[in-house]
DNA sequence: CGGTATCCACATAGATACTG
DNA sequence: CAGTATCTATGTGGATACCG
Protein backbone atom coordinates (compact mmCIF):
# COMPACT_ATOMS: atom_id res chain seq x y z
CA UNK A 1 0.00 0.00 0.00
CA UNK A 2 1.49 3.36 1.06
CA UNK A 3 -0.15 5.46 -2.01
CA UNK A 4 1.49 8.48 -1.18
CA UNK A 5 4.98 8.15 -1.16
CA UNK A 6 6.28 6.59 -4.06
CA UNK A 7 5.71 8.90 -7.26
CA UNK A 8 2.09 9.50 -6.74
CA UNK A 9 2.71 12.40 -4.25
CA UNK A 10 4.14 14.53 -6.86
CA UNK A 11 1.45 13.29 -9.52
CA UNK A 12 -0.77 15.84 -9.87
CA UNK A 13 -3.94 13.18 -11.23
CA UNK A 14 -6.80 13.80 -8.85
CA UNK A 15 -8.28 10.12 -8.98
CA UNK A 16 -4.02 8.69 -7.41
CA UNK A 17 -4.61 11.75 -5.24
CA UNK A 18 -7.62 11.05 -3.61
CA UNK A 19 -6.63 6.94 -3.76
CA UNK A 20 -3.79 8.19 -2.23
CA UNK A 21 -6.66 9.45 0.82
CA UNK A 22 -9.05 6.80 1.10
CA UNK A 23 -7.11 3.63 0.44
CA UNK A 24 -6.57 1.41 3.78
CA UNK A 25 -8.76 -1.18 4.98
CA UNK A 26 -10.91 1.22 7.39
CA UNK A 27 -10.67 4.51 6.13
CA UNK A 28 -13.70 4.88 3.85
CA UNK A 29 -15.88 2.63 6.44
CA UNK A 30 -14.49 5.08 9.07
CA UNK A 31 -15.79 8.27 6.89
CA UNK A 32 -18.94 6.59 6.47
CA UNK A 33 -19.94 6.10 9.95
CA UNK A 34 -18.90 9.80 10.75
CA UNK A 35 -21.02 11.01 8.08
CA UNK A 36 -24.52 10.25 10.09
CA UNK A 37 -22.89 12.21 12.58
CA UNK A 38 -20.22 13.00 15.42
CA UNK A 39 -19.27 9.60 17.04
CA UNK A 40 -17.12 8.71 20.22
CA UNK A 41 -14.58 6.03 19.98
CA UNK A 42 -16.16 3.20 21.48
CA UNK A 43 -18.64 3.89 19.00
CA UNK A 44 -16.58 3.51 16.52
CA UNK A 45 -14.84 0.27 17.69
CA UNK A 46 -18.19 -1.11 18.05
CA UNK A 47 -19.75 -0.30 14.45
CA UNK A 48 -16.95 -1.02 12.50
CA UNK A 49 -17.26 -4.64 14.57
CA UNK A 50 -13.49 -6.23 14.50
CA UNK A 51 -11.34 -3.37 14.48
CA UNK A 52 -8.58 -3.22 16.70
CA UNK A 53 -8.44 -0.34 19.06
CA UNK A 54 -4.88 0.39 17.61
CA UNK A 55 -6.00 0.11 14.14
CA UNK A 56 -8.94 2.34 14.20
CA UNK A 57 -6.52 4.98 16.57
CA UNK A 58 -4.01 5.16 13.36
CA UNK A 59 -6.57 5.49 11.40
CA UNK A 60 -8.29 8.64 13.24
CA UNK A 61 -5.01 9.87 13.43
CA UNK A 62 -4.59 10.07 9.78
CA UNK A 63 -7.41 11.13 9.11
CA UNK A 64 -7.14 14.14 11.65
CA UNK A 65 -3.74 14.69 10.10
CA UNK A 66 -5.16 14.89 6.36
CA UNK A 67 -7.90 17.79 7.55
CA UNK A 68 -10.78 14.76 7.54
CA UNK A 69 -11.45 14.32 10.67
CA UNK A 70 -11.92 16.44 13.82
CA UNK A 71 -11.04 15.54 17.52
CA UNK A 72 -12.53 16.91 20.27
CA UNK A 73 -11.43 16.18 23.53
CA UNK A 74 -13.32 16.66 26.88
CA UNK A 75 -11.88 17.23 29.98
CA UNK A 76 -13.94 14.67 32.21
CA UNK A 77 -14.49 11.86 34.20
CA UNK A 78 -14.91 9.66 32.12
CA UNK A 79 -13.13 11.06 29.62
CA UNK A 80 -14.99 11.75 26.45
CA UNK A 81 -13.66 12.32 22.94
CA UNK A 82 -16.21 12.95 19.90
CA UNK A 83 -14.68 12.67 16.26
CA UNK A 84 -16.75 14.40 13.55
CA UNK A 85 -15.27 15.43 9.61
CA UNK A 86 -14.32 18.60 8.36
CA UNK A 87 -15.96 20.16 5.56
CA UNK A 88 -13.38 18.62 3.94
CA UNK A 89 -14.62 14.83 4.82
CA UNK A 90 -18.27 15.89 4.52
CA UNK A 91 -17.73 16.29 1.40
CA UNK A 92 -15.75 12.94 0.69
CA UNK A 93 -19.31 11.46 1.71
CA UNK A 94 -20.20 12.36 -2.51
CA UNK A 95 -17.59 9.74 -2.68
CA UNK A 96 -18.79 6.82 -0.92
CA UNK A 97 -22.61 7.94 -1.99
CA UNK A 98 -21.44 7.21 -5.28
CA UNK A 99 -19.94 3.73 -4.02
CA UNK A 100 -22.86 3.02 -2.77
CA UNK A 101 -25.03 3.34 -5.48
CA UNK A 102 -22.40 0.86 -7.76
CA UNK A 103 -22.43 -1.38 -4.99
CA UNK A 104 -26.53 -1.59 -4.86
CA UNK A 105 -26.38 -1.44 -8.64
CA UNK A 106 -23.56 -4.56 -9.19
CA UNK A 107 -22.87 -5.70 -5.84
CA UNK A 108 -25.81 -6.54 -3.49
CA UNK A 109 -28.03 -7.40 -6.33
CA UNK A 110 -28.29 -11.06 -8.25
CA UNK A 111 -29.20 -8.60 -11.34
CA UNK A 112 -27.63 -6.01 -13.37
CA UNK A 113 -28.09 -2.91 -12.96
CA UNK A 114 -29.92 -3.17 -17.02
CA UNK A 115 -32.01 -6.04 -16.09
CA UNK A 116 -33.78 -4.40 -12.67
CA UNK A 117 -35.23 -1.31 -14.97
CA UNK B 1 -5.53 -5.42 3.68
CA UNK B 2 -7.98 -8.21 2.21
CA UNK B 3 -10.48 -5.75 2.58
CA UNK B 4 -12.88 -9.43 1.54
CA UNK B 5 -12.08 -11.53 3.45
CA UNK B 6 -12.76 -11.06 7.23
CA UNK B 7 -15.97 -9.96 7.97
CA UNK B 8 -16.77 -7.62 5.48
CA UNK B 9 -17.37 -10.25 2.39
CA UNK B 10 -20.90 -11.29 4.88
CA UNK B 11 -21.26 -7.46 5.15
CA UNK B 12 -24.47 -6.48 3.38
CA UNK B 13 -22.88 -2.73 2.88
CA UNK B 14 -23.08 -1.39 -0.27
CA UNK B 15 -20.07 0.54 0.71
CA UNK B 16 -18.23 -1.87 2.39
CA UNK B 17 -18.42 -4.04 -0.74
CA UNK B 18 -17.25 -1.48 -2.88
CA UNK B 19 -14.38 -0.51 -0.96
CA UNK B 20 -13.19 -4.49 -0.70
CA UNK B 21 -12.90 -4.34 -4.91
CA UNK B 22 -11.31 -0.98 -5.45
CA UNK B 23 -9.27 -0.82 -2.54
CA UNK B 24 -5.65 -2.14 -3.09
CA UNK B 25 -2.93 0.56 -4.55
CA UNK B 26 -3.08 0.23 -8.14
CA UNK B 27 -6.78 -1.12 -8.88
CA UNK B 28 -7.82 2.45 -9.09
CA UNK B 29 -5.19 3.48 -11.10
CA UNK B 30 -6.24 0.68 -13.78
CA UNK B 31 -9.60 1.28 -13.89
CA UNK B 32 -8.73 5.06 -14.45
CA UNK B 33 -6.27 4.20 -17.50
CA UNK B 34 -8.92 1.42 -18.60
CA UNK B 35 -11.39 3.55 -18.56
CA UNK B 36 -10.54 5.85 -21.75
CA UNK B 37 -10.68 2.65 -23.74
CA UNK B 38 -8.33 -0.65 -24.44
CA UNK B 39 -5.19 -1.05 -23.62
CA UNK B 40 -1.83 -3.67 -23.78
CA UNK B 41 0.07 -4.78 -20.91
CA UNK B 42 2.90 -2.85 -21.65
CA UNK B 43 0.70 0.44 -22.35
CA UNK B 44 -0.65 0.07 -18.82
CA UNK B 45 2.80 -0.73 -17.57
CA UNK B 46 4.21 2.47 -18.53
CA UNK B 47 1.21 4.86 -17.77
CA UNK B 48 1.17 3.31 -14.21
CA UNK B 49 4.67 4.60 -14.34
CA UNK B 50 6.63 2.23 -11.87
CA UNK B 51 4.30 -0.66 -11.25
CA UNK B 52 6.14 -4.27 -11.84
CA UNK B 53 5.02 -6.85 -14.22
CA UNK B 54 4.47 -9.31 -11.24
CA UNK B 55 1.81 -6.85 -9.83
CA UNK B 56 0.38 -5.13 -12.84
CA UNK B 57 -0.65 -8.99 -13.72
CA UNK B 58 -2.00 -10.12 -10.76
CA UNK B 59 -4.23 -6.66 -10.68
CA UNK B 60 -5.53 -7.35 -13.53
CA UNK B 61 -6.15 -11.00 -13.11
CA UNK B 62 -7.93 -10.04 -10.11
CA UNK B 63 -10.28 -7.52 -11.92
CA UNK B 64 -11.11 -9.84 -14.11
CA UNK B 65 -12.10 -12.44 -12.13
CA UNK B 66 -13.83 -10.02 -10.36
CA UNK B 67 -15.80 -9.46 -13.62
CA UNK B 68 -14.39 -5.70 -13.99
CA UNK B 69 -12.12 -6.20 -16.96
CA UNK B 70 -11.77 -8.28 -19.57
CA UNK B 71 -8.91 -10.06 -20.94
CA UNK B 72 -8.87 -10.42 -25.00
CA UNK B 73 -5.42 -12.22 -26.69
CA UNK B 74 -4.60 -12.52 -30.04
CA UNK B 75 -2.67 -15.05 -31.68
CA UNK B 76 -0.13 -13.41 -33.55
CA UNK B 77 3.85 -12.74 -33.14
CA UNK B 78 4.65 -10.99 -30.91
CA UNK B 79 2.04 -11.87 -29.00
CA UNK B 80 -0.70 -9.05 -28.58
CA UNK B 81 -3.40 -8.85 -25.08
CA UNK B 82 -5.73 -6.16 -24.90
CA UNK B 83 -7.09 -5.38 -21.91
CA UNK B 84 -10.75 -3.66 -21.32
CA UNK B 85 -13.49 -2.62 -19.36
CA UNK B 86 -16.82 -5.34 -19.07
CA UNK B 87 -19.77 -2.72 -18.27
CA UNK B 88 -19.34 -3.64 -14.79
CA UNK B 89 -15.91 -1.99 -15.27
CA UNK B 90 -17.25 0.75 -17.25
CA UNK B 91 -20.11 1.57 -14.24
CA UNK B 92 -17.04 1.95 -11.79
CA UNK B 93 -15.79 5.35 -13.57
CA UNK B 94 -18.69 6.92 -12.21
CA UNK B 95 -16.94 6.19 -8.62
CA UNK B 96 -13.64 7.38 -10.69
CA UNK B 97 -15.13 10.95 -11.60
CA UNK B 98 -16.68 11.25 -8.00
CA UNK B 99 -13.10 11.13 -6.98
CA UNK B 100 -11.73 12.96 -9.34
CA UNK B 101 -14.09 15.85 -8.86
CA UNK B 102 -13.44 15.33 -5.08
CA UNK B 103 -9.75 15.77 -5.89
CA UNK B 104 -9.91 18.57 -7.81
CA UNK B 105 -11.62 20.37 -4.99
CA UNK B 106 -9.75 19.81 -2.10
CA UNK B 107 -6.66 18.00 -4.04
CA UNK B 108 -4.66 19.76 -6.51
CA UNK B 109 -5.82 23.47 -5.37
CA UNK B 110 -4.58 25.59 -3.17
CA UNK B 111 -7.75 26.78 -2.37
CA UNK B 112 -11.26 25.14 -0.94
CA UNK B 113 -13.71 24.93 -3.04
CA UNK B 114 -16.14 27.63 -0.70
CA UNK B 115 -13.28 29.98 -1.89
CA UNK B 116 -13.43 29.46 -5.58
CA UNK B 117 -17.09 30.14 -6.17
C1' DC C 1 -13.53 5.61 28.51
C1' DG C 2 -10.11 6.18 25.32
C1' DG C 3 -6.58 5.09 24.24
C1' DT C 4 -0.94 3.31 23.88
C1' DA C 5 2.78 -0.42 23.82
C1' DT C 6 4.50 -4.48 22.18
C1' DC C 7 4.89 -8.26 19.47
C1' DC C 8 3.42 -10.82 15.61
C1' DA C 9 1.01 -12.43 11.14
C1' DC C 10 0.14 -11.84 6.66
C1' DA C 11 -1.01 -9.69 2.30
C1' DT C 12 0.70 -6.89 -0.96
C1' DA C 13 4.12 -5.09 -3.72
C1' DG C 14 9.05 -4.32 -5.49
C1' DA C 15 13.51 -6.06 -7.84
C1' DT C 16 15.41 -8.91 -10.81
C1' DA C 17 15.92 -12.47 -13.94
C1' DC C 18 14.06 -15.35 -17.12
C1' DT C 19 10.55 -17.52 -20.78
C1' DG C 20 6.99 -18.72 -24.70
C1' DC D 1 5.41 -8.43 -26.22
C1' DA D 2 3.49 -10.25 -22.33
C1' DG D 3 4.13 -12.16 -19.05
C1' DT D 4 6.03 -15.86 -14.81
C1' DA D 5 9.34 -17.18 -10.95
C1' DT D 6 11.65 -16.22 -6.93
C1' DC D 7 12.98 -13.89 -3.20
C1' DT D 8 12.63 -10.02 -0.29
C1' DA D 9 10.78 -5.75 1.82
C1' DT D 10 7.41 -3.38 4.16
C1' DG D 11 3.04 -1.84 5.34
C1' DT D 12 -0.99 -2.75 7.40
C1' DG D 13 -3.52 -4.71 10.61
C1' DG D 14 -4.59 -8.12 14.62
C1' DA D 15 -4.04 -9.81 19.69
C1' DT D 16 -3.26 -8.78 23.99
C1' DA D 17 -2.07 -6.26 27.90
C1' DC D 18 -1.77 -2.27 30.17
C1' DC D 19 -2.14 3.06 31.32
C1' DG D 20 -4.07 8.10 32.40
Amino acid sequence: MELTKNHLDDAVCPVARTAAIISGKWTLLIIRDLASGLKRFHQLERSLCGISPKTLSERLRSLEEEGIVIRQTYAEVPPRVEYSLTEKGQDLVSVIDCMRSYGKRWLCQDKPASERG
